[in-house]
DNA sequence: AAACAGTATGACCATACGCGCATATAGTCA
DNA sequence: TGACTATATGCGCGTATGGTCATACTGTTT
């Protein structure tokens, strides 16, 4: 298929760059963190306290995120503003969460979360 | 916003899940499997040959992603073919590949990698 | 049954990563 | 400048997970 070594070379480099973007979704407490800019930007100290983690936890992974072009931000006085930046993001989860509430896990979650979860997937700011 | 406690459990299991299946398609190793997989059903010696992988690795990556649902497989023989099942596995990859590839990074991969890699992606078994 | 090919799995190792704690840095206000 | 709030970061710990090796399991063939 992909006959010269340089293609494989560079295949691969997608798959790891694919394989990292996809590692930045792969935790719950990120998720947690992105649910809460669905709405809107907010301040590093709201998403602590909406989440309900630590400071320093939040502010790492807000950290990764900026990194990785998912979430921008910007100063406000002392504190930091983050908003989702990434276009696919929410697209993304959508697609996810639908495919998970499609399949008939006995864990499966409840119509009313899932539909007010995709609403929150819906919106654009 | 989500007032009940029964309500932000089940929030919270939702992302746990997404976190999930997010967390099988950032590994590099399995992204290679699905895509060996992407132009039609495979056994398992087939893909060891394609991908570069031990037996072992293989069979166990392919078991994960069997128990996810994101692959099927049948026996026919002594052997086992895999095949994927998921519907939105292709669409997954082919936004992130296209979000990827319209990033500037110094590390962007050739157009016609990436056009055969979306060539790939596009095709529906 | 014996030999063999194909596949799965248990044990172990090395590494990656999320977390909490303490601390550093940046900005505001008196 | 000093005190205070807001945010970021270095360090160490515990866990999760991918990789390898050896081995068990399954189906086929003679």
């Amino acid at each position: 298929m992909y006959k010269t070594d340089k293609a494989m070379d560079e295949l691969n480099k997608v798959f790891e760059s694919v394989a990292e973007y996809f590692g930045l979704l792969a935790e719950p407490t990120r998720l947690k963190i992105l649910h809460c800019l669905c709405n809107g930007e907010r301040a590093v100290n709201e998403v602590v306290e909406a989440v309900g983690l630590t400071q320093a936890n939040t502010s790492r992974h807000l950290n990764l995120l900026y990194r990785a072009g998912i979430v921008g931000r910007r100063r406000d006085g002392s504190q930091v503003i983050y908003r989702i930046i990434d276009p696919n993001f929410t697209d993304l989860c959508r697609t996810v969460c639908v495919s998970i509430a499609s399949r008939g896990d006995m864990s499966a979650p409840s119509k009313d979360v899932l539909f007010r979860l995709e609403q929150d997937l819906g919106v654009r700011d």
